[in-house]
DNA sequence: CGATAAAGTGCTATTTATTGCTCTTTATAG
DNA sequence: CTATAAAGAGCAATAAATAGCACTTTATCG
């Protein structure tokens, strides 16, 4: 996934639930103006800022093997 | 995925393309410290440090939603 | 139009990740 | 045991993420 997509996801997922940042900050621990930089496209968020959001959410995060055709 | 297992599976994935730290590093562009470090179990690293050496091992970080059964 | 809620931004202090350098530790091979 | 390669760790400088505060923008509703 690239790093677009990563913002969409969250975003989206987010939107599903309906979310406010400010709540998601809040039940997630990471600072409401972390949250708005990272779904804005302009963080770099480390990764266990990224865990505690996509927790939250209901999701993970995880790497996978590209170009496996038999993956789905 | 925890913490840990996303380490492992660089760690694994690294060995079973027999790279080393210090080829990884410079293939990625991440410093060799910080390569060290996060394989060490220490570190935090940023998204775009994860994504630089996840590209190289032909691998991506993605987001999944958890408890679906029938994902598998 | 005005009011409200949610999202986005400038500023800034503090914390932390990144990085290189050097050194140590841990295999592995001769 | 010695030599070599790979991995791990202390130290320290720099760059960047985090976070709060206040303000602006955007969208929605009456």
């Amino acid at each position: 996934m690239h790093y677009t997509e990563l913002i969409k996801t969250i975003k989206d997922r987010r939107e599903v639930l309906q979310v406010t940042q400010e709540t998601l900050a809040e039940l997630s621990g990471v600072g409401l103006r972390t949250l708005k930089q990272f779904e804005s496209g302009k963080g770099n968020p480390t990764l266990l800022t990224l865990q505690k959001i996509a927790e939250v959410l209901g999701m993970e995060v995880s790497l996978k093997l590209k170009n496996i055709s038999g993956s789905k």
